[in-house]
RNA sequence: GGGCGUGUAGCUCAAUGGCAGAGCAGCGGCCUUUUAAGCCGUUUGUUGAGAGUUCGAGCCUCUCCACGCUCACCA
């Protein structure tokens, strides 16, 4: 907001530095000087609540019948809602919980309060009212208030309108908040206007509470590794560069917790498990964030199979205890529905004969670059993939254009090339193909995962091939951690591991489209 | 980063190149069971910013800013 010189009122002139105050709240901040001025402090430091919205209605419908005027409450909210009838008042507050009526009534308070009311309560203060419960003529159970006090007046209106409930119990939003940028920027206003996102953000937090009961369950040992790294790896992706002034040295914002999870291995925790943020400096996208959410586990003594396994029953807890379901209705683009079926087992289907069978084309039979190239032009000439790229890198150029699409129902693709994959081991008898495994739901990767190499000569051998074949790109080489190695080399037990972006699997499971939605502050330019 | 699109009152949206508008919110009044309460009256604008074309620009052109979609990127 541009500095535009401070508001007129004297309370505030010279006091504050002002934003530029629409008329609307130089309205309102009219209105807070002349309660202070009659004595009232328009921001209390402590309220009082008996019930939450939820409660005084659960009250009264307990209440047997001829005994609801016992029940006396005191109510705290937000007023969404007025509707001043002279000498009546009916308003809604909403709370954490929900909306409850409030009636203020001359016979009861006389017209002083009535008045008092409507002259300095405005939609979006906050208010405490105490009475007793009743009901209206149409059955709403409401507050009947015989007192009234301001917790928190709202200088700046909040920017939706109003809801109306129509016959059959359709909620129609009028004038509500739905510009994108704003509901991104102003989340906090989103969220007081918006319930359905109050909501959503609830089923987020269940969602990665049931992820944490499940790996605890199963013995897992929650553990917290370094954010800040003198080196990043475990993933292909361009990291945020920071530095530290005093030990005189860049530090890297890490991109994967792989390898220190694995180092945890040879430390012989055989069950480990991360939940936190992971940060690439690449693209922002409807399904990218900047920094996003991350679940890794790794399991000694298990390899891709007994992942396959762990991940399938990991979901599933999360959808029964979360949402009492396996089936989700989601909508890739507007119009295009999928239902999806977490139920297990998911398809296994092997990355080879997925290829094949969407694209006619059986990467077994181009062991090279330069054949697997040539028969992707030949038989798609519509679609060229770079001339200039790994076999790995034209299999998962294959992956994304044909197969990917079709990957609707809980899927698990198997078997990967080695040359995309430098931290799985691989399949025995086939030095091509490592054992990993992606889970891919409604056409999107969700998880990944491997028997993870723990063979440390080998490892070795892959880093250095991994910066000669990207020596002429330097977003894709990763630089080489010694100390990685040489952890390995005491001896890693053999293992399983798993990554999941977590905000992608609450997309899913709350029908978001957009990763903006699961976030409570997604990534967003500067304001000027 | 490329392409396409959007930006008008606090909110949701109108406006052939010709006086910037409506509903809601706000303000004043009426109203003792409302729930988009209603009725009467009424206020609010750097049309994202800047430049240009034109007698005249919300509208056309250019630059910039923000956001959305999409492509690239994301093993």
């Amino acid at each position: 907001m541009p500095w535009r010189g401070a508001f007129s009122i004297s309370e505030y002139e010279g006091t504050y530095r002002m934003a530029e105050y629409s008329s609307l709240e130089k309205i309102r901040l009219q209105k807070i000087e002349e309660l202070r001025a009659q004595g009232i402090e328009p921001y209390p430091t402590r309220a009082e609540r008996t019930h939450t919205s939820l409660q005084a209605i659960a009250a009264l419908e307990a209440a047997p019948a001829g005994e609801e005027t016992e029940i006396r409450a005191t109510l705290a909210g937000r007023i969404r809602a007025t509707r001043p009838m002279g000498k009546l008042v009916f308003t809604h507050i909403e709370d954490g919980e929900g909306k409850i009526q409030l009636f203020l009534r001359v016979n009861e308070i006389g017209q002083e309060k009535i008045d008092f009311f409507n002259k300095y309560y405005d939609l979006g203060d906050f208010i405490q009212a105490s009475g007793v419960m009743m009901r209206t003529r149409t059955g709403e159970a409401t507050l009947q208030v015989h007192d009234f006090k301001m917790l928190a007046k709202a200088v700046s209106p909040l920017p939706a309108a109003k809801d109306e409930t129509l016959d059959d119990g359709t909620l129609v939003r009028h004038a509500a908040l739905e510009d994108a940028e704003i509901r991104a920027r102003q989340r906090y206003a989103d969220l007081a206007v918006n319930a359905h996102i109050r909501e959503n953000f609830r089923q987020r937090a269940a969602i990665v509470k049931a992820l944490r009961s499940y790996l605890d369950g199963e013995g897992f040992l929650e553990v917290e590794t370094p954010i800040l790294q003198p080196l990043y790896g475990g993933a292909a992706a361009r990291p945020f560069v920071t530095h530290h002034n005093e030990l005189e040295q860049d530090m890297y914002l890490r991109i994967s917790f792989e390898l220190y999870l694995k180092r945890l291995l040879v430390g012989n925790l055989e069950r480990v498990y991360e939940i936190g943020r992971d940060f690439r400096n690449e693209g922002v996208s409807f399904k990218h964030n900047p920094e996003f959410t991350q679940l890794e586990f790794y399991c000694a003594y298990a390899d891709y199979l007994k992942v396959m396994e762990l991940t399938e029953n990991m979901i599933g807890h999360v959808c029964d205890t979360v949402f009492g379901t396996r089936k989700f209705t989601f909508e890739k683009e507007p119009g295009k529905a999928y239902e999806l079926d977490f139920s297990t087992p998911w398809r296994r289907l092997e990355m080879r004969q997925g290829i094949l069978e969407t694209s006619g084309i059986d990467i077994a039979e181009y062991p090279t670059a330069e054949a697997l190239f040539k028969a992707i032009v030949t038989r798609h000439p519509h679609k060229t993939p770079d001339p200039h790229v790994t076999r790995g890198k034209l299999i998962d150029f294959l992956l994304g254009e044909f197969l990917e699409p079709t990957l609707i129902q809980p899927t698990f693709l198997h078997d990967y090339p080695r040359d995309i994959s430098p931290l799985a081991k691989p399949k025995p008898g086939d030095p091509l193909t490592v054992e990993r495994f992606e889970g891919y739901v409604a056409g999107f990767e969700l998880c990944n995962a491997f028997t993870e190499l723990n063979d440390p000569l080998d490892q070795e051998q892959r880093f250095l091939d991994m910066q000669t074949d990207y020596s002429d790109d330097e977003e894709e080489k990763n630089p080489l951690d010694e100390d990685y190695l040489r952890a390995m080399r005491y001896g890693m037990p053999p293992n399983g591991g798993f990554g999941m972006g977590v905000d992608r699997l609450t997309m899913l499971l709350t029908n978001n489209r957009s990763i903006r939605e699961v976030l409570l502050f997604p990534a967003l330019r500067k304001e000027e």
